[in-house]
This record gives structure tokens, C-alpha cells and sequence, in this order.
DNA sequence: ATGAAAGCGCTAACAA
DNA sequence: TTGTTAGCGCTTTCAT
């Protein structure tokens, strides 16, 4: 076993809470007294037991992230953020995956894939309100991404709505009518996709144009194959749009290949549109026209929101935008009512809706 | 606070440790016992406080992996799969990254960033053979990729110069013969980047061909940026190779989106050839051929390696391959020599060397 | 088969 | 300013 403070009080000759206050930096200890400690610390190699200081304060330092797929490079960057705020605030992150899978998603929620952790951010997909409802964890839960609950959990998200008007609207700026929307799902109502489904249907409805349900072309996933495989169906159903609003850019991605392999020309023939603004939009062949969720606030604003109610500081939101939520979360210290957060978004124009002229 | 196994003891009329067998299903105890134990614990809703367990045990059930950059999907997809195989063993995982900066690798080999950890898998970019000498921390430590190491510690890795033999060999025998090297750095002797290097010269030297310096493009990073930089920077020197070997995917698109920016043609002008097989690669305008290494081995093989020296069973390998190292890990209990595990790779052959036909 | 009590390494009252 | 001591919640001898 390795050295506890007990040795290093030996070692030095005095007592175990004269150690434990040199290691926490505290202020009264006389210099010489410091020294002497330090010393002794030095040559014992002496290394605090997180778990015993943890065990002691009743927290961890460790924060839960867990997130649909790291396989997808927008929640792999997302991660990336979350860590690098978390370090910031001496939080060092746990991530998991849920697949996006439901039961995964409520064994997060309540803690038993990730134990041991003082707070959660969750990007759910299928979970439901219900699921929540009966949390039972002390850790406090940050909820991020499109879909939208009536809970007591604060939750982090760009404006869906807006942003699909936009990325709808600037088509239209480019003389596109028939616009199809990629990667709905329509066999529930709070899907991760409805409120971009719901931007492109207000968007368009307001510009006087149609927006059947023969240009949503449903996939059964969020990547490449999804993409390819949901706009071969589209074209094979007799349906040429031109222009797509993808779901995500992995979805406009594979897309954009099957709009390549059956000979039609991006933007010339079909201008297409993807949603989160990963490096892989920024290098094919055809650059790709996408909305660009602040990330980094979206990781601020998430851990910010985590270790408030962690330590009890409601403190100012800080963050673009705050409404009132519903009720209270449970068992926090800070029990500031649930907030609903906003990041900011913005539409990046590349080739592939304006071409390389 | 919540509720402690005393509580559930005061609360059922037993002991502690009743309560204790109960929870941690031992065998000696009568139905009735355990049902009216059960019953106590249900209706307080307890639930293990995991720190105390660990204080006790000496062990926390956490694994630390620390890769060079999230962003980048190889080590997202390799991530996921620690993920998943530690979950198999029952334990979590701990996720960091380092940026590839040296002293960022030494912080967290020495568990600074990650603490409460039982053991740490490492991709190191830039840490040194000498930044580890001298580790002094309990937690097993097991060394991913590129680079080698003489030291005690299990490296997990495929056959570099073979994969880039076998990468060259395919470029020769679809008719290339100028073939560039996109993403070495020349500033050291172990870069992650030599092994490679030395595949593409040994492969050219035993073809009879030349393998100049001036084929080889070096690059400061190994995102898409880097690529398109290098490969600009090696047609402005007046280079004009049929063929391209990157270090990674994500330097072969972004080479691929410049050659398309000059107006070359891949393959038919220049031939591409990747390294990582990420979901990108299968997906751009033209598909990429890649290395694929066996990610699902390289994280098993790690995981296990940790886990073995947790338990002190050295065991049978049960990887693909294992070559005396030198020897013994520090402070591990199955203090087995240290290993050279080897994972399989594939070289998978698509559109940006053999064309669409 | 169950209970009593010690102690993992640390922090935080409280004393001195 | 420094020392003493009581736990944090759990597992684990050792009794019974």
C-alpha cells in the first residue's frame, strides 16, 4: 500500500492534521514547519487518497458525460469541450455512451453505468419524460441537446427552431423551392428531429411553398449510411428536390455521395444543408453549407451548470439566455429553479449551397 | 445524506453486516433473512456509497484512457470501444486527452489529471522514454500506438511497417511508382510517424525505386488542415507524385481535397492511400483506401493488459501476438514481463486507388 | 448464520 | 499555530 499521512507525520514528527494542512495549502503553518513537512513528503513520495478525501467530503471531483455515440465527431468534440471546461473547474470527466438506446440512457440517468460521480450532463435521444420523473440520485443532471422536458433539470440547448429556419431560409436566399428534409423520425412527437422538422415546415409554409410529407425522407439512424441510404430512397421514390436539410452532417455527408454516384451536381442540381459543423464538412470535395452550434458554450454552460448547483451557488446564468423551467430540481443544494439554456448558432455558408464560384 | 447501510441495519431490527452479506449477495444467509433485509433496503431506498467501498477495498473500479485528441475520430472510435470492453469487466472509464503535448502526457502518466484511477491506458505523442522512467504511481499503465518504447510497460499496436509495406505494395501494384509520404516529422528518431516512414522506404528501396527526401511532407499537426497544407506545400515545390501515402485518414482528405482544388484527378492523376479506416473515408466524393487497424483488438488487448496486472493474473495473452519486452511494470501485482501485444490490420482497398469501376 | 468492532486515509471540530 | 479525536460508509476479521 502506499504512504498515507500518518507516515509522513512519523517521518516529520508532528501530527497528522499538521501534514493535512501543509498538502491543502492551508495558512497558518509557520514556514520552517512547512518545510520540515514538505520534506518529510518528499522523500516518502507521499500521494493524497482521492478516495479517502472524497469518501470524507461527501464528493469525488468526477463529472458524468454521457452522449448518444463518440463514433459521431460532433459529440466527440462536445466531449472534448465538456473536459476541457471541466478541468477548469478541477472536475475531471467520466464519459459514457448510450447508444442512444433507451434503457441505456435511464441507467445513466440513475447512476449505475457511471457511479461514483457528483453530477451528470446527459444528451439523451429516446428517453422519456417519465423516465426521469422518479429520479432517484443525489447527483445533479444537466440535460443537453434537441429534445425538450417539462422537468425540474436544466437544460442546454441551441434554438432548433431558428436555426432550421435559417438553414431553410438561406436555401430559399438561393433560389431553392422544393427542399427536402433528411433524418426525420415521425413515430413519436418529442424526436430529436421535430423542432428543425418544425423550422423547415414554418419556414417554408411562410414563404408560400409547399412542404409535403413526400420531401421528409425518415432514417433509421444519425451517420453516413443512414444519409446515403435515406436520399437513394428519396430519389428512387420519384422525388428530385432541390435542395436537402439534413439532420445532422453526417446525414448530408452520405447524401451527398449517393447524390454524387447517381450523376446529380452539388449545389448545381440539389444544394444540401447539414446541422453541427464537424471538421469532416470542411474538407470533401464539395464543402458543406451547415448550422454551427457554439460548442464551447454549450460545454460551459453545461458543467457551469452542473457544479452550481453543486456547490450551492445559483449565481448569474452567464449564459445567452435564461427562461424559467418548471419546479425544483431534487436533492440539490442550490435549488435554483430549472433553467432552460440557450448557446448560440450560426449558418456557415460552403460550397455545397453556393458553390465554389 | 443518504442513506447508509446502518439505517437499513436499525431499520430491518439487524447488523451491519447482515445487511452488508445481504447487499453483496453472500451465500450464508437464510431466505427469510434476506427478505426481510431486502425489504428494509427497498424501502429506504439505499444504495451502496461506492467511495467507501473503494476507501476499503483499496480499489475504485475506474480506468483512465488518455488519447491525443478526441476531435479525431480513430481515437473517438477506439475510445468507444474501451469503453464498451471495461464495461464487460466491470469497470468505467475515465477519458482525457492531451492535445499530443508532451507535458500534458507526463501530468496524466503520473495521474495528475486523472486521479482515483486503477489503471491508465495511454496514447502518448510526444512523451519521452525518459518522462516515464521514473513514474511513480501505483496504477498499471499499458502504452497505445505508434511509438516504441524500452521500457516495462505492455505496448499495444499493429505492425506499422508492415501496414505501410503492404499500403506501399498496393500503390506499386496498381501502377504508381513517385509515391509521396504525407505527415512525417523529421525533428526526432521516435515519431509516431517512423515506423511508417520506414515501411514506405523500405517497400520503394526493395521495388528498386527511389525514395527522396523530397516525397516526404512533413506536417505540424494530423487533422485535415495539416494534409491539404502539406500536400499545397508539395505541389508548390514543383512535386507532382501519382500517389499518396498519408499518415492518417485525415490527412489523406485533406490532401484529397487540395489535389481536387488543383484540378488533379484521384485516382487517375494521383492515387491516395489513408491510415485509420475512420467513417469519413467511406464517405467522400471519392472513397477512400485505408489502413484499418483492428480497433475492437487494440482496445480489448488494452483493457485486458490493465486489468491482468490489476488482478494479478498474468494469463494467457489471447491476443494475436506477443514478443518479450523488457523488464518488469513497477508496483503491479501480476508482475508479469512487460509485452509487445499485437492487433491485426487490413488493408481495405476503395475508390481513391482502384477508381469506381 | 449473524453480530461486534476495527480500520481504510482523510478532514474538520474542538482543544491546547 | 499545532495536536487530538471523531467519524465519512464500508468490508472484514474474529467471536458467537
Amino acid at each position: 500500500m502506499s504512504v498515507s499521512l500518518k507516515d509522513v507525520a512519523e517521518r516529520a514528527g508532528v501530527s497528522i492534521k499538521t501534514v493535512s494542512n501543509v498538502v491543502n495549502n492551508y495558512r497558518h503553518v509557520t514556514p520552517a514547519m512547512r518545510a520540515k513537512v514538505q520534506r518529510a513528503i518528499d522523500e516518502l513520495g507521499y500521494r493524497p487518497n482521492l478516495t479517502a478525501r472524497h469518501l470524507r467530503k461527501g464528493r469525488t471531483g468526477i463529472l458524468a458525460l454521457a452522449v448518444p455515440e463518440l463514433g459521431n465527431p460532433y459529440f466527440a468534440e462536445l466531449a472534448g469541450a465538456v473536459i476541457d471546461v471541466a478541468a477548469e473547474h478541477e472536475y475531471t470527466v467520466l464519459l459514457d455512451h448510450t447508444g442512444g438506446r433507451r434503457e441505456q440512457e435511464i441507467l445513466v440517468s440513475q447512476g449505475f453505468r457511471a457511479r461514483v460521480i457528483d453530477g451528470l450532463i446527459l444528451s439523451p435521444i429516446e428517453l422519456e419524460r417519465e423516465d426521469l420523473l422518479g429520479r432517484d440520485h443525489d447527483a445533479p443532471l444537466v440535460l443537453l441537446g434537441e429534445r425538450e422536458y417539462d422537468l425540474p433539470y436544466d437544460h442546454i440547448a441551441i434554438d432548433n427552431v431558428a436555426a432550421a429556419r435559417s438553414a431553410i431560409r438561406h436555401l430559399l436566399a438561393v433560389g431553392r423551392s422544393r427542399i427536402a428534409f433528411l433524418g426525420a423520425r415521425t413515430d413519436r412527437v418529442n424526436e430529436p428531429s421535430h423542432l428543425r422538422l418544425r423550422g423547415w415546415r414554418a419556414e417554408l409554409t411562410e414563404a408560400g411553398l409547399p412542404a409535403p410529407d413526400s420531401m421528409i425522407a425518415p432514417t433509421g439512424g444519425w451517420d453516413h449510411p443512414d444519409g446515403a441510404a435515406a436520399m437513394a430512397r428519396l430519389l428512387d421514390s420519384g422525388v428530385l428536390p432541390d435542395a436537402v436539410f439534413a439532420y445532422n452532417d453526417l446525414i448530408a455527408v452520405g447524401a451527398m455521395r449517393v447524390l454524387s454516384e447517381r450523376g446529380l451536381r452539388v449545389p448545381e442540381d440539389v444544394a444540401v444543408v447539414g446541422f453541427d459543423d464537424i471538421t469532416e464538412g470542411r474538407y470533401g470535395a464539395v464543402t458543406l453549407t451547415t448550422i454551427s452550434p457554439d460548442k464551447q458554450t454549450i460545454a460551459r454552460l453545461a458543467v457551469q451548470s452542473v457544479v452550481e448547483r453543486l456547490h450551492g451557488t445559483p449565481g448569474p446564468t452567464d449564459g445567452q439566455e435564461a427562461t424559467g423551467g418548471a419546479g425544483t430540481p431534487a436533492g440539490t443544494p442550490g435549488a435554483t429553479r430549472a433553467r432552460e439554456l440557450r448557446a448560440d448558432f450560426r449558418l456557415v455558408e460552403r460550397e455545397s449551397t453556393v458553390g465554389s464560384g
